[in-house]
DNA sequence: TAGATTGTTAATCGATTAACAATC
DNA sequence: TAGATTGTTAATCGATTAACAATC
């Protein structure tokens, strides 16, 4: 088993990644051992050649005319791909329902990423513990990430003070933002950002409502 | 003042729209009263052909060279494009932490958003209170949605009840899904689904943290 | 063999960016 | 006037989809 592939995985293929693995353990769970990109594409509302693209992207061994790709490896590779394997360390600021939310999340554990520490900017907060992790002064965060070699951020706090914490996190080394808050972060260009944006969320639901 | 402009609004514009608006608000509270589409851009890292048709897409009057734009008109024509002026009126499936969350997110009223009832599939949280507003049994989604003309629902249910859901809000005459349920729905045509997938944002930070 | 499915090359589509004339 | 900025047409880029030969 080694490479074959040159294809590259995309962005878009690895958002698509984690509803390929669901479908995947659905058919696991019928004990089903193969399965066909057409078929996974029916189920997903995908194109066809689109699934066979992006599992030609990620799976190491090739599909099999007539029978498709095995489930098991696939699924495999995509948990690798995706580092389910060997989880990232991530801290996350801000302490109010939305970062609740995003501790307790049932997914995001399995998902490969561990919070293994809780910073805010409210004098208030600091000391308080959520979800058993005490929560630390955001004074501290770039001390702690380059100690602890920490490359992933969770900014939750409240637009105003979110520039101001990523540019701790940058000089803590961080190499990567997840960006819950409503405005855009400005970062050195090898650093990536991903925003969850309500806003911007909204804007296309309720566009889609004025018709 | 006239409708001048046949630029369409795409999807991509719309999503682009809440960090424009957050950008303009910003120079106004400052007391500047216009703004070049290149000014913007720099300040969001955009290309500023792409925030000039932008903004050309949404402006009921042209800009001026030299000038650039009136904000105060600006952000009128935004707001009433993204709805900010008239309500949606949605539904809330889910009581979990991410319920709470966005309930209580500042933003989401501001954004023309009203959640006017929450549902919940479990029996026990029947009956009880989510920041004033009382939780109701499931299976009234659909006759609610019908009576209310609702038009909008957010699933926030687990993985497993999310397709069930979807398929009353569907049987009750909503138009759009805000997903938040970490699975695909399938849905008419017409519908419009837009996921809020933190699986799916996780897997392209942590491939990008894999280099 | 026939037919489903693969992998790949080419065509299409949509969005971004470049180029440039018009204008205040 | 000179120069910043607009609006628009054309070029580029990336992703999706169509077409088709290869294969089990």
């Amino acid at each position: 088993m080694y490479e074959h592939s040159i294809r590259t995985v995309t962005t878009q293929t690895l958002r698509r990644m984690p509803y390929y693995m669901h479908q995947l353990k659905l058919l696991q769970n019928e004990n089903v051992t193969t399965v066909s990109a057409p078929k996974i594409a029916e189920r997903l509302n995908l194109n066809e050649v689109q699934v066979r693209k992006d599992f030609a992207a990620v799976s190491s061994s090739k599909g099999k005319p007539k029978t498709g790709f095995l489930i098991s490896e696939l699924l495999y590779n995509m948990e690798e791909l995706l580092g389910y394997h060997n989880a990232d360390e991530a801290i996350l600021i801000g302490t109010g329902p939305l970062a609740q939310a995003i501790i307790t999340h049932e997914g995001i554990q399995n998902y490969g990423l561990r919070i293994i520490a809780v910073f805010d900017t409210v004098d208030d907060n600091i000391g308080s513990e959520i979800n058993g992790i005490k929560v630390l002064a955001s004074d501290k965060i770039s001390n702690l990430c380059r100690r602890m070699k920490i490359r992933l951020g969770i900014i939750t706090v409240p637009a105003k003070q979110a520039q101001g914490i990523c540019d701790q996190l940058i000089a803590g080394g961080v190499q990567a933002i997840w960006n819950f808050s409503q405005v855009h972060l400005s970062v050195p260009e090898h650093i990536l950002v991903h925003d969850e944006n309500f806003a911007a969320s909204l804007a296309i639901l309720s566009k889609h409502l004025k018709k």
